[in-house]
Order: C-alpha cells, then sequence, then structure tokens
DNA sequence: TTACAAACCAAGCGCTTGCTTGGTAAAGTG
DNA sequence: CACTTTACCAAGCAAGCGCTTGGTTTGTAA
C-alpha cells in the first residue's frame, strides 16, 4: 500500500485523536490499549490476566485501574474506538469513489485492512470477544455496529444495481462478512497476495463479471 | 430437511458409538459432553466453570473429573467427535454425488448443518474456542482438521475444474471457510431461509453460472 | 519554588477457580 | 451369591483472579 495511503491513516488516528473521539495512541492509556489489544487477540479476554496486561507495558497490575475502572473497561474501549476510525474512513472512502462497485471494493478493503492491518488486534477482539462484554456494555457496542452495517447494506445494494444483479443484500452481507473477518486467522500480510488483490477476489464473490 | 435424511445421520452417530469412534450421547458422559458444548458455545470455554456444567448435567462439580481428567480434555473430546462424525459424513456424500458441483454442493450443505443443526454447539466451540486447547492437543486437533481440508480442497478442484474456472482453490476455500463458520452468528434455523437454498447462495459465490 | 494533578508502586484482600480426596450406592457379571 | 466396575457425593485445598488501598514519584505550569 501506498505511503502516503499509510500517512493518511495516521493524520486520521491523530485527528480523531484531538477531538478526543479515540486515545492517542502515544498516551500511556493508548499504550495500555494497544498492549491489551495484542493480549486479548493472541490469548483471548478470559484468558489475559490483567498482571499480563501490566507487564506487557511494563507497570504494576493495580496501576491500571488507574486507567479503567474495570477489566472489561478496556475490552469496551477497545472494541469502541476501532468501530469510531473505521467509520470514519470508511464513510471517507465511499464519498470518494467514482462508481457503486468502487465504493464496495474500497469497502472491502478497508475492512481487510482493518483485520489485517494496524488495527487488526483491535478488529479481532471486537469479532471474537463479544460475548466477554457485560449485558449492557454489548448493546452500545452493538448500537455502533449498527450504524457500520448500514453503510455496508447501502453500499452494497448500490453496486447489486449498478451491475444489475438481484440478491439479497441480507443474506450476501453476511457471509461477506464472514469471509473477510476469517481472513484474520489465514492471511499473511507479508505473503504474496497483497491486501488489494484480495479485495478483489472477495468482491468477485459479490459481483460476477 | 426430509425424515430419512434425519434418520440417516442418527444411524451414523449410533454407528461411530458402537465403533467406539464418538460417545454415545446417551450415555452419561455423552449428556455431559453435549451439555458443555452448549455452555462452552453460549458462554465461551473460559467463562463456563466445570461448576456451571455440572449444574447443567444435574451432579456434583468434583464428579467431572470421574470422566475427563480435566476441563480441557472436555474441549477437546468434542472438538474431536464432531470432526470424526462430519468427516464420515462428508466422505459418504461427496462419493454419493453424481458430478464434482453437486459434491461441492453437499460438502456445503453439510458443514452448513454441521455449523446451524444438532452439531451446532460442538462446531462453534471448534472453531471459536481454538486458543483454549493446551498447545499439544491444539496439534493433535489440527492433524484432524487438514484431512477435513484436504477433502474440501480436491472436491473444490474438482469442481472449479468441471465449470471451466481457474480460481485460487487456497484462497476460496478459506474464504468460503468464513462465510459458512460465521452463519453460526446470523442464521436463524426457523426462518424462511432454508440450508439448502443457503447453500445454493454459498455454492453461487464459488461457482458461476 | 511551590502547588497540584496525573501516573504509578507495594502489598494484599476476598473470592472463584480447577481439581483432589476418601468414601458410598447401585448396576453389571461370573 | 460375592465381586468388580461405574457413577457419583461432600468437603475442601492451593492457586490465581480482579480489584482496592494508601502512599510515592513524576511531569507541568505559575
Amino acid at each position: 500500500m501506498a505511503i502516503q495511503v499509510e500517512q493518511a491513516k495516521l493524520d486520521l488516528v491523530e485527528s480523531l485523536a484531538a477531538q478526543g473521539l479515540v486515545t492517542d495512541p502515544l498516551s500511556a492509556k493508548g499504550r495500555l490499549l494497544a498492549k491489551a489489544a495484542k493480549l486479548f487477540r493472541a490469548k483471548g479476554y478470559e484468558r489475559t490476566t490483567v498482571r499480563d496486561i501490566a507487564a506487557e507495558v511494563g507497570i504494576q497490575s493495580g496501576s491500571i485501574f488507574h486507567h479503567f475502572k474495570s477489566k472489561d473497561e478496556i475490552l469496551k474501549a477497545i472494541m469502541e474506538e476501532v468501530i469510531v476510525y473505521n467509520m470514519h474512513r470508511m464513510r471517507k472512502l465511499v464519498d470518494e469513489a467514482d462508481t457503486a462497485r468502487n465504493a464496495l471494493l474500497a469497502l472491502i478493503c478497508c475492512e481487510l485492512d482493518a483485520v489485517n492491518g494496524l488495527t487488526g488486534n483491535a478488529m479481532s477482539v471486537l469479532v471474537y470477544e463479544w460475548r466477554s462484554l457485560s449485558e449492557d456494555k454489548q448493546r452500545f457496542i452493538l448500537g455502533l455496529r449498527a450504524e457500520y452495517e448500514a453503510l455496508w447494506s447501502e453500499t452494497m445494494q448500490y453496486a447489486l444495481d449498478e451491475a444489475d444483479q438481484t440478491a439479497d443484500v441480507f443474506v450476501l452481507r453476511r457471509l461477506l462478512t464472514g469471509a473477510l473477518s476469517w481472513t484474520t486467522t489465514w492471511y499473511d500480510t507479508n505473503g504474496k497476495l497483497s491486501i488489494n488483490e484480495l479485495a478483489e477476489e472477495a468482491l468477485k464473490l459479490v459481483i460476477k463479471e
């Protein structure tokens, strides 16, 4: 991926951090979130102890609770911020796309990059550590996801219309969600297949040519 | 799904249980496995305590260790048996199929049914509770999965050849794996969409017509 | 230099966890 | 009938868990 694209992603983080929408990744709290996401992904939320996180950051376990009220507040923060961040990216990409097909391709690319790139740990946690949140926190995150999914459905419907295809968007989006999120278990960022190539393959699942 | 198909599945369980390849679901141990799978799926392995399982079965928590040496032996047994069972089903269906396309459709159908039907709890656990196994047990299960995946790759390649399509089977199978296993989170067994219809939709992702 | 908040430490509390132990009751087997 | 095996109970231990507490250090700005 081109350098300016990577820079754009960093700029967005900085901008969102300045607005207080996400935690500055360079702050003490931000570093803690990143390390926690890494551990939660690698070992699972329940198997990761606050002592593990503290050791990874280089502080005492009790000090964690200066930044977060509880362990599952950490999990919630990871999930919330990764949705907020990717939502902003997605909206921008969809607005910039010239065709409906390319808007959909951009979304696929974005989700693949979210799952396998910088926010990969957080995205994996979002997808697979769902049940570890308390019920009310689950509802809160579900609300955010609803917005995210609305943008997907809309974009997908436009792309299907443009290609003169009829399909059940509900079913198709869910099949695609699984296909894309599952890449976290097998896709190798340093392998031969680029994210863009993989995105083209995934688009072919939806839009026949 | 037709009654005789359901009966065939029960017959297979009985036959495998008689051979000692899986635990008889009617035995004390078998009931424990089923209840454990249900809980592991609903709450996750780590959040499910041996006391939870015992209460569900109706025995004391210590009595569990008469049947299994440790908690993660239960997890391993659930995973092992669901692979063995579905492997037998898949082999039979592939052998009976008249075309390569139908063999692939049968596999898709089988996996969807495995994920959403009788073995749904166990399959979800197999897919999502992976990291909770000890390392050597992970390797053991991985060996079984390798056989399972070999049958998939082979069948998929035949179907692509038959349809005069070229594609990367490695990538395509993994995209499909994600799409199918993710159905566990949204597919409603009692909804309007049947497993067979969903399987046709999933086949369309792979084989264009 | 003083003042103050943010970041962190050292120690440990109370609870839950997987698992062990020594024993009992019932069912199967010759 | 005696004997073995299977299935289970009642009680509790040792370890690990999230989290609290009271106090100390570090950074910042007037």
